[in-house]
DNA sequence: ACTTATCCGGCACGCGTGTGCCGTTTAGCT
DNA sequence: AGCTAAACGGCACACGCGTGCCGGATAAGT
């Protein structure tokens, strides 16, 4: 066979040594499945045991794909960031400033109300990912500061409004109990609290 | 002697049998006391051990007075309740039903960052003083939903907020890092948010 | 088929928590 | 002064957590 390269994939296992087996890529293919499920269902305060157990394996082989449950975290997290990123540019791109800053707010709650692995790596709850700077939060961050200025200099936003208050509002609307027009109401609440006060 | 029903003690003895020790007593309020700075300050995830700490007594001793972690944190937390509801009484007697009800909106954030203990007890995390029901939280359950309503029918607040909606915009309002201006604008853009939409 | 590095299961350790318990001390009444 | 129950300190237990580690299994390359 002598396949000349083989992927070395994976966070670890760069050295060439041996590759990284059929079954290990399965296991953790597994794991970080779960760990999605999980997370979205729980939030960061799942068990490792409890993931493990989700995804068939032992507590080892999970610590042995993603050595702290930090990193198992971040893994999911990140990937959900990403897809936001990539809605916030998308939306940036189809809607104009003044609706765009809103849409994205409400797919934010929404998403967060959804996969509580959202709205705990929004709020820092468990882990604090900004610490840990990654391409990801920074592209999160960097997308929503663009959102929110840009709106502010179309008059949708009040303009000392800044981006911690937008997260604090979200945590808000996340933390009303998941009822469908109840939370549609509370974005609603928020949107309007951000906009201009009318004149004074 | 024949003491004929010795009651070891429970709670504090009702019984007769013997009434309460000085040391007794002045333990208990020293415990009370640091309990509620350390639950001022860190909020219900304190340690008893450190609580006992600070009150310069063993861990044995919190326990005895409040035979659970939960049974100290309510002790704190309803005094705090029953002076929210003193000024819920005092607010609306004083100030018209408008302003009254964002006056006390503004009082409970601010109180809320001043002391954990408060924004664990309204949030619910640590414990959920709901659960047990108690006279302090139920009036303050329907102070609020007296303040509410009246601004309501005032035509201040928007007619299909209710209760729940009013606090997550507080817990959103709490999760704000504390900066006096920044917690000032937040309350700002929460009341706003409260305000009936301008028709259009 | 044989070898070997990879992977796995599962156990146990350390940490911190709340709580129960026991032997001792001490306050307060007779 | 003497007695008794209240109160104490402090230890130890059970629990759940994340993590390190080891001996056995097994996939992959020869």
């Amino acid at each position: 066979m002598a396949p000349s390269d083989r992927t070395p994939d994976a966070l670890h296992a760069d050295a060439p040594g041996r590759p990284q087996r059929a079954d290990g890529r399965r296991n953790q293919a597994r794991v970080l499945e779960e760990a999605f499920a999980a997370f979205a269902e729980h939030g960061a305060a799942v068990s490792i045991r409890e993931i493990a157990r989700r995804a068939g394996v032992s507590t080892g082989t999970v610590t042995r794909h993603y050595p702290t449950k930090e990193a198992l975290f971040r893994a999911v997290a990140l990937h959900r960031i990403e897809h936001l990123v990539r809605s916030a540019e998308e939306i940036t791109a189809r809607e104009d400033p003044a609706t765009a800053f809103f849409t994205f707010f409400a797919l934010l709650v929404r998403q967060s109300a959804a996969d509580h692995a959202v709205g705990d790596a929004l709020t820092g709850a468990g882990f604090d990912l900004q610490a840990a700077a990654s391409t990801a939060i920074h592209d999160f961050g960097a997308a929503m500061a663009g959102l929110l200025s840009r709106a502010q200099r179309a008059g949708a936003v009040r303009g000392d409004a800044d981006a911690a208050d937008v997260k604090a509002l979200i945590a808000g609307c996340i933390a009303r109990p998941d009822d469908g027009t109840a939370q549609r109401r509370m974005i609603e609440i928020a949107c309007d609290g951000l906009r201009p006060r009318p004149a004074s």
